[in-house]
Parts: C-alpha cells; structure tokens; sequence
DNA sequence: GTCTAATCGAGACGGTACGTCGGGTCTTTGA
DNA sequence: TCAAAGACCCGACGTACCGTCTCGATTAGAC
C-alpha cells in the first residue's frame, strides 16, 4: 500500500490530515534501521520506536514493513540517480551509464536495502510486481532511451530483441550483485560487458 | 568431540546413531510444505510436525530453516541435472544447455524453493556464500565445460573475460527469474541471447 | 464527572451551545451497545461510531465508560422506580417494595447495566462513592421512610440499628444477584428475608 | 481454564513436564502485582515480566487474567481459613466465625484481590459461576455447618429457608463490602447481624 | 454583519496491552 | 547417544482502544 496521494482535485477529506512530520520520521528511522542492522531483525516495533511513533502509524500508511522499506529506499535515494545526457558516442552512453549504476549501488546502505527488497519480492508475488515497477522498469526505461539513440545515430541494429538485450545487460549487473560471487560490479565490468555485446548490437561497418 | 579411537576408517561413535529414516522424513517434510506454502509461513515446528519429529531433530543436524530448505532442494532437484553431452557445435551445445537449464527452472516447485534459497541468500552474507557453492558455481563450471569445448573446436574466441560472460549469460536468466518481469526464460530467450552474444564470442571467420 | 449544568443564575456561556441531540444520541447508543455485547467489549470508539459523534464529544462531557454509562442508566432506567405509597401496615410495605425492587432488577437490560457499574465500583474506589450515592443510597433512603412509617404505626422497634438492618435487607438482594448463585431474588424471596427479619425488628406484642 | 491436574492413574504423559517453579512464580507474580496497583493496570506482560517466565507459559495453563487472579487468590489466602471449632452455642459459633471472617476481608491485600474478582465476575457468567463455586459455596457449607450444629443443640428453628437465611447474613457483610458504604464489618456488625436474626431463628424458649 | 468562542463530526496521532506465533533451548521418558 | 514430546524464555506480530490532537464546519451571543 503506498502512500495516497490526494486527489488532483485538491478536496480535502475531513478529520485530522496526515501529518508529514511523521511521516518523514517513520521513512527516516527505517532506512536507518535497515542500514545498522539485518532486515530480518528491523522489526516493525523498532522502525516504530526509532521514529518515536505509533506502530498504527505505520500499519495505517503501509502494508508491510517491505512496502514501508520499499517507498523508505525510494525517497532516500532510488529515486535520486539523475538521467544520462546523450553524447554522440552511443555505446559509451551506455557504458557510462552502467558504470553510474553500479557504483550507485555499490554505496553499502543502498545495497543493503536493494538486497533486503529483492529478498522480499521472492517471498511475495505481488510485492514482486511492485518492485519491478518501482526499480526495475526504470533502469529498462533509462536504457531504452539509449537504445533510442543508438538507433538515431545509426549506431545499433535495429533488428534486435529489446527486451531480450535489455534484460541480458541488466542481468550481468544482478548476477554479480545477488549470487554471491565475489566478482566485482566495477567499471571494468560495465566496459567488459558493453565490449562483448557490441559485435552483437551493432551496425555493420562496411554497409 | 571425536572419538578416541586411532583407526580413521570406520570410526564410529558411540550411542544411537543417527537415523536416515528421520533425515528422510525432515527433508520430505521440508520439500513438500514449501511446495504448499510461502516459505516464511513454513515453520521449523510445522516441519517438525509434518514429519512427525522431535524439533530437536532438526536443530541437531541443521543450523537453520535456510540450511534445512538447501539440503533438501539439493537432494530433491538441484542435483537432478544430468550433464550436457557435447556436439559438434558449441554454439549449439550453449543454447541446447540453457534451454534445458531453463525448463528445469520452469518447475514450479523447484522455483520456489530456490527462490526461497535466493531471498535467504540476500538476508545471510554467509548463506549467500554456501548457496554460490551450491548453485551457481555448479552452472559455472557447466557453461565452463562448454566454452573449452568451443575453444577446441575454434569456434570461440580465447581473448574473452571467461567470467564477464558467464556471469553475463546466466544473469540473463536471473534477471528474468527474479525481477518480476512477465517476459518468459523459454526456448526462444535461450536462442536470443546466443544470437546476441555470438558475435562477441566467435573467432572471425575470414582469418 | 457528571454533564455540566448551567449555572442556576442563568449565565450563558459565550460560544455554541451544548447540542442536547448529540447528548442523548451517546447516552441512547451507550444503553444500547450494552445491552447487545458486554460491557468491557463496548468500547468510548464503538459508542461514538453508534451515536455518530465525534469520540470528542464524549470526552468533553465524561470522564470515563463508566461516569457515561452511570448517567445513561440513570435516566434510562434507575431513575424511573416511582415512589411507594405506604399503608396501614409497615411489614407488608417493606415486602412489597423489595418485590418492586426485585422486579425490577429482573429485567435483563438493567440487570446488565448495574451489573457493569458494580464492577467498575470495585476496581475505581472514586467510583465507587458516586455508584453509592446514585444508587444505593437511594435505595436507603426508601427503606428509611418505610422504617419511619413503622415507627409512626408501632409496628417497629426503636432500638434497633437501622443501617445494620438497611444492609441485612438489601445485601439479601445484593447477595443473590451477585453471588452467582441460582437462587431467584422473586417474590417469593422478598416474603422469606421479611419473614426471617420480623421477630427481630417488631415490637414485642404482649407488652 | 483452570490448571491441569495430573490424572489419578499416575501416568506420566510424555515431554517436559510443567514447571512448578514457574506456576508458583506466576501465582506469586500475580498476587504481588494486585497488591501493588490496581487490577486493571496489571496486566499480563507485567505479570509474565515480574515471574521472568514467557506470555505463553502463562496462556498455556490460564485461559485469563481473571482465572489466574483466582487460582492465585485461592491458593494465597481464600483456601487460608481454618475451620470453625464448634463450642456449646451455636448463635455464639455463628458470631465468631462472621467476625472471623470479616476479620479475613479486612486484610487489604485479600480485599483488593477479591474486589477484583467480583468485578470480573460480574463481566462474564460464566467466570461468576466458578467464583461462586469457589469463595461463596465454600462460605455457605461453612454456615450450613453451624445451622446443622444449632439444629442439634435445639437453638435454631428447623422450619426455616436455609438459603434464604445464608444470603442474607452473607449478604449483609458484602453489601458493605462491595457497596461503598463507609459502614465498617467489624466485629460490632457480626453482632449487630446476629442480634437481629435471632428472633426469627430460634426456637421459642416456653415450649 | 462581522467577530469571538465553544461546539460538532471526523479521523490521525503516540501509546499500551492484547493474545498468538515462531525461534531456539531444555528436560522428561524410552529405545 | 538419539529420538519424540512438549514446556520453557523470548520477542515480534498485527489489532484494538485509549485519550489527545488537529482539521473544516457550524452556531450561538457580542460588538
């Protein structure tokens, strides 16, 4: 359950409104907790204490403490990578982006959240929709416009599976990140990547 | 604490030894209630019930629910995969490989469980490490065997980051597990990220 | 803290008036949610939301469930036992207000209510003052008066402690209907506890 | 839900047997936290706390705080009493067992215990129906003790309700027991009650 | 006709306790 | 020593009420 949102229409329910204040607190005191210590032992009382906070306050707003983690992490810095402006050079757009994305999340707080939602999203299918639209579909969207570009500058093969490709970048990034391997999610790896796809995606130099 | 006995083979200790039928009965237990249920709402006390064993029979043997689920997967499934018999082509050999590797994870009930494996995994820095060992490294040194296959063969090139692309290859397939898409890890993905990697992968043919 | 009356001299508060609807909307809603489930399940929220009102004006006008359901007793029901009109004979008057009395309590809605405010009378000894006063005492001051008129007719001794007489014959009563004994408190009680306190209270006939 | 007994067969059933430690530490947490505060600010975290035991080993073997006060109560104190030595005067017996016992209620521990039951009591019949089994019954075959005795000495009347007559002398004391009158029951209104119950229960002295 | 002040319905808020569930340990009897 | 049974301590769960608080809206007398 996310946040409501009031309506456009700017009418305003009766009875006392949500207060930010808490909001805020509540979506603060997670992402801290989540930071010092495993998920599993965040319990709901202590996001609760930690924002000096009614637990209804947040059973009223969220329906699970991963929902709650999940717009925390959102408004605390998912939400926060800026988009890539285009150079003329498409594949290095899109090794720049990758290398922007992992060390994005090779910030530790941010992987321990991203890990603890990820977690969350195999337990529960629907939390898994929900999470791909939130996080993933993003990324999909942020190298579709790259790909967008490629295309412009005659650059990709028109003739690929988008999807197939998109997903076949992005899971190179997950492998590494959720299997455990100690193989770095490094520049080095973005360039790899991008260099053993290349010959795939693009267009044939002597057409 | 062994025993003090010299002779390192057929050592045995002393009292009642453990009993294979009760392992069994736990491991069944395990498999059958995670098929039934979410894995968080598969307790060690309804396992232990299921399989009509004392609770301290599953805390003598194993660690925790996570360790309990992995041994029983493994034993149920994951070491179920026959190996790849080579071809002619190794090209062909990759992707008849992770079709087959595909249809076994189509299986509802092991998708579960392993998706079970995985949540655990991202929640136990030290469990996420056992399951490499388990899982993934085994899938490594599968598509491992292939690439030497192809090398002999000449049909891959030898200058490729081994690691970069297996990790690449598989975490097509994970992305696709675990992100939620709706996008399907069936034969035709198989196919597509062959066809997409290929380039990068063969040795030129006019040389 | 009963509900505030208005200064007998009239003075009228500045700002709105005390809405005496929502009043009797809460005292209805409080005997009647009484009446329907027990007392400690019939919470402040649950009377509000059967008065629609807001839960605040119950708080500006009660201290607690119990003064609420005090008030709302009383002029449901406790106030409305008419007065006695005596006659030529005292003993027959004492049976036959405690037949009344009896009667009354026999109903099962008062029965349920003044079962509720003895309880809170023992758990709140404040309470328990006001209960005395709005209730008991009341009760007194009729055997009083029916104690007076025998005095008047000659049929009562004087030298008898009236209290410990008042408590002999309600506490019969009281007893009965708190005890949890299945003995009725009926009419033919009523006849038993006159018949057993005669000898006691008459004046003696020979002198 | 009072506690278990074993069953008189002497089999043992199987598993861990109940702690008597922890069932005394209970009982002993229970009466120790009545006496410090009021009944309805005890609650069963605090008792569980206070015994250092879990919730649930107080869940396991009591269906309510009502119940456990109870057991607590009756094992603490109500099961306390001796038995009355009868002497050559019943009415005298009759006199000193009252003052005995409202000397027993006097204590404020005991008093506040048993106010507290009788409020439960009166929140839930079928509660009631155990208190009376065990503090009221246990009183009225003391009493019925003494008629029998009064019967054999010739003192008392035979013709009279039985019933009646006991709820009406107890009924004296917890009328003002329960009521809130400031009216002691000290040993003066033991007279006072036998004084005036006399006449009705005696036999006529010329016959 | 504003202005002041108290009321009203509504409902969010910080708290406390509830009764249940599960984790992991301990203590029995019996094999 | 292992096993089944089940009691134990612990702590989190999600819910229900408590009594307080803030909203906008209403309703009077005072200015």
């Amino acid at each position: 359950m996310p946040s409501h949102e009031t309506a456009p229409a700017e009418k305003r329910s009766p009875g006392r409104p949500r207060s930010e204040e808490t909001r805020q607190a509540i979506l603060d005191a997670a992402v801290a907790l989540v930071g010092e210590r495993d998920y599993r032992d965040v319990s709901i009382d202590a996001i609760a204490a930690a924002a000096k906070v009614g637990k209804q306050s947040i059973y009223r707003w969220w329906g699970s403490k991963a929902d709650l983690v999940l717009d925390a992490f959102t408004e605390h810095s998912l939400s926060r990578m800026p988009p890539l402006v285009p150079s003329s050079d498409a594949f290095a757009d899109l090794e720049a982006d990758l290398q922007r994305f992992f060390a994005f999340m090779r910030n530790e707080l941010v992987a321990k959240g991203v890990r603890s939602l990820i977690a969350e999203a195999q337990l529960d299918a629907e939390f898994r929709a929900n999470l791909y639209e939130r996080v993933h579909h993003v990324r999909c969207i942020a190298l579709r416009r790259i790909f967008e570009h490629g295309y412009k500058l005659g650059q990709f093969r028109t003739d690929v599976d988008e999807d197939a490709l998109a997903h076949l970048i992005h899971g190179a990034f997950w492998y590494r990140f959720l299997s455990g391997t100690e193989d770095p999610y490094d520049d080095a790896f973005a360039r790899e990547v991008v260099r053993l796809l290349r010959p795939g995606m693009e267009t044939s130099r002597h057409s």
